[in-house]
DNA sequence: TTGAAAGCGCTAACAA
DNA sequence: TTGTTAGCGCTTTCAA
């Protein structure tokens, strides 16, 4: 009689003894009724399902989990640079696509550039069983995460590939798309090309200064003659730059950005100029609006939906078992025109 | 023998059986050591952490949860019309920042504009035991949670206030920024001003517009007499309906958008129609490169990271057991003047 | 300060 | 087809 209440208005959660109870059945049969076993007899099922209803009873996942020998929570983690990055952002909708559709729900975190917080917030998924996680690595390596591993909880990093672990990676193609970025300003013209990109000690950003002077040395144009600044990672210091090296001596006709600030920062620098129809600007990854400022920005896309759908289905292939050696999935880049790109350098005489 | 192994290099997580008998303590020890419980003496927790250490032991939230009185899982869920929403995912990240300090995880799932959605994720939600949830409303009405409601499951709504239940809820002042908007178009001296808006079925649409029309109306302008365009929900569809508004007989001086989609639209249709420098446009909502645009755009620009701090505040005040009566916080928005809404009428003379 | 036993909601194993 | 019992990893209760 004190007996946590029947009906929709008590005041705790009904398990499945109680709609076992209500039902008239065994608690065995509701749970094979709520996980869509076989072996019921349909009039049975009714009973349950009708009587899970009126409780509103909800089937405790996790619960399950622990005496499960799958062990699954059907929950999946996912460490971000931030959540709020668009790039970050879009990957994670692609990523939960793939997932929620398969009944797995997704835990979401932020690192902030921060590599204390890689630890510990994949603590935190693990202290909730998560099945398997996908991570953008940032700290300086992802030995941290061995145990796990070992102990076969899948990981997929994205991004970039983990350091001092062995395990799946979806990247982008950063050499080959700065190098599309190089081609291309080369082939309108361009000789003497500069270079503003983010901080050295990320090595998508290391993969795209690669790609792109390399580009530019195959065709005849010397390392030492590109003007490079590095170190960018916000508007106002690409903006500081961009001016240095457009207000320098024997100044670049055209300029290429390695990362979404650093080419907003050039695009300031170039209108306070007055150069925004004068000096060519090729940016790595697509933005928001990049159509709608003058000129058009041409841009070397990336394609964060496919990183997050690939990530996601090597993860639950991973979850399902799947044992074949651990690869890195990489992912082409578009270039798309839109003007900035295709300024020829005759128009800054 | 035959047990899990002890180091690990073992394939099976380790559980508080294996660090308590590796420390040589009983369980409940242990368990007063992970959880930070008083009256264990300085040696044996050394010895407990050493061996958890060892073992790389991580507790298990959820089990936990199971025989907890409190039955806390530290984990909330979130449900936003699209993580990949740049304003949702600013909700997203103030929320987080608020709550994973507090050792509390963070479910997120997208709604997508389908109503249908809104009641399985929650189910999904509860059925991994959430202690609270965050949900921006989409449904025509939320009484699908009124059992959960009842059952003190903590709900705190955003951006709109739910149908058919009495909650906590943060939204944003739509009526007074419309208005403020309307106010500025007028001083500068505007008196046909066309209001391009969101679909009718969205409450936060029907806000902006109320307080647009009223705020003219309080100025001597009659209803009839202002150009409304709605329902529209996308950038071309937005660029559509103000090249036809412009294009009328007795066109608007200035435009109103409701929504970042339809300010795009009205972009592309100002610059399309060579009118960017001569029809004042404020935006409600703000985005990037609002200020590289030509002219800079004039917006009422909402404050996503208040809404989501306030939220994630008043979810834990909720879960900790605040028991004071439903109530709905506003948070107000702000003009940033960039350019667009100050072109005066007489310009297009 | 410490630990043994019971039990949280559920599924595995087995019996009826 | 259905139900019973044990036990998943943990915390509560209570005794030592």
């Amino acid at each position: 009689m004190s007996k946590p209440g029947v009906g929709a208005s008590g005041k705790s959660r009904p398990t499945m003894r109680h709609v076992a109870a209500l039902a008239g059945v065994g608690v065995k049969t509701v749970s094979r009724v709520m996980n869509d076993e076989a072996g019921v007899s349909e009039a049975t099922r009714e009973k349950v399902l009708t009587a899970s209803k009126q409780l509103n009873y909800e089937l405790d996942v996790t619960a399950g989990s622990l005496r499960r020998s799958s062990r699954r929570t059907q929950t999946v983690g996912l460490l971000l640079p931030s959540v709020s990055n668009p790039f970050s952002a879009e990957i994670h909708r692609a990523m939960e696509d793939a997932l929620v559709s398969k009944g797995v729900a997704v835990f979401a975190a932020s690192l902030d550039d921060e590599p204390e917080r890689e630890e510990s917030l994949v603590r935190a998924f693990l202290g909730r069983r998560v099945d398997g996680m996908v991570l953008t690595p940032i700290a300086a390596n992802q030995a941290h995460i061995i145990p796990e591993h070992s102990r076969d909880l899948p990981v997929v990093f994205i991004d970039r590939e983990p350091v001092g672990l062995s395990a799946d990676a979806v990247v982008t193609d950063n050499a080959v798309g700065a190098a599309k970025a190089a081609e291309h300003l080369f082939d309108i013209g361009h000789r003497k090309i500069a270079y503003l990109g983010d901080r050295t000690d990320i090595q998508t950003a290391r993969e795209r200064r690669r790609g792109f002077v390399e580009a530019l040395g195959e065709r005849g144009i010397s390392t030492s003659s590109i003007p490079v600044r590095e170190n960018l990672h916000d508007v106002e210091s690409a903006r500081l730059a961009a001016i240095e090296v457009l207000s320098s001596d024997d100044p670049p006709t055209a300029l290429f950005s390695s990362q979404n600030l650093v080419t907003f920062g050039c695009m300031h620098a170039l209108r306070e100029l007055g150069l925004s129809h004068k000096v060519a600007l090729v940016g790595f990854d697509d933005f928001t609006l990049s159509d709608m400022v003058d000129p058009g920005v041409t841009v070397i896309a990336q394609h964060p939906e496919k990183i997050g759908t690939l990530a996601a289905e090597r993860l639950l292939a991973r979850i399902e078992g799947d044992t074949q050696p651990a690869r890195t999935y990489v992912v082409e880049t578009t270039m798309i025109v839109r003007g900035s790109g295709e300024i020829p350098p005759a128009a800054t005489k």
